[in-house]
DNA sequence: ATCAATGCAAAGATTTTGCATCAAG
DNA sequence: CTTGATGCAAAATCTTTGCATTGAT
């Protein structure tokens, strides 16, 4: 893999879109590629970004986050606890589940997507045409039962 | 059907939780009943309670909800907007899913579930017991095609 | 009569905005 | 150069909390 991969790309979108290829841009799309898992929230995406870019504002991040959500580079995960959390989207499948522990609050990826059938259902039962989803499973992991 | 039947329901559901029935509670829960579809925020069920309940302050509005959610008779609908959203929580089944138009941005209701089958699999793949889950579809209603 | 629930206002927390400065194209 | 991006601080939002009072059991 091209270690500048992940920098070309990034540059072309922004050209795309007419933006500004920055280096605060650039450092929260490393952070969100690294970190990815761990669903993180503006203020977590700050602290971590401020120990390799001391002086990025928090302002610079919410920006930046709603910039990468309408050019679709990520999106809310939405665990519902009172902040706003991010993941990359990966524009070319759709989206992985989560399965949220009630007891443990670890929250699991799960990668198979197996919607595509109950997608097909919505679109000749209602006449929706589904370009993407957001599934939560809430439950107990398998430490926790 | 008995027109008391909410109310009664719900003292004994306080009781049962060791809490006090009072006019507000039963006024939360009926605009919730009367306007579930709406999705509403914290805000507005606020300021529908106003009209028949003038007093009614937001904290109380605020405390209730949480109580209700910690009580399931509600679930956070979690659409992203920058409010917590709530419904009204059908504890005899898992909850229907939500499709929304990124277009007009209404938000339909779909009350077949329909995961059974992918809840079994996370059981077997991931050693996950599902309790509920909360499925949101993202795309274009027939209106907007 | 007791103790929790309410309403109000103040405080907290998260996110957005205005503006001068800086830097990408 | 020009125009958008940044950083800072202030403002705006949404939500929670403290406390005196009210009301349910």
């Amino acid at each position: 893999m091209d270690a500048n991969a992940g920098k070309l790309d990034l540059k072309k979108k922004f050209q795309e879109f007419g933006q500004k290829y920055t280096a605060q841009r650039q450092a929260v799309f490393d952070i969100m590629l690294e970190h990815n898992e761990l669903h993180m929230s503006s203020e977590e995406i700050h602290a971590r970004l401020k120990q390799m870019h001391p002086g990025i504002g928090v302002a610079t991040v919410y920006r930046t986050l709603q910039l990468f959500d309408k050019m679709q580079i990520i999106r809310k995960t939405g665990l519902e606890d009172g902040f706003t959390r991010y993941e990359l989207n990966d524009q070319n499948q759709h989206a992985h589940h989560h399965l949220i522990c009630n007891s443990c609050g670890n929250v699991i990826n799960m990668e198979d997507d197996l919607l595509d059938e109950l997608e097909e259902q919505i679109y000749i039962k209602m006449g929706f045409t589904v370009h993407n989803h957001n599934l939560k499973f809430y439950g107990l992991c398998k430490n926790c039962v």
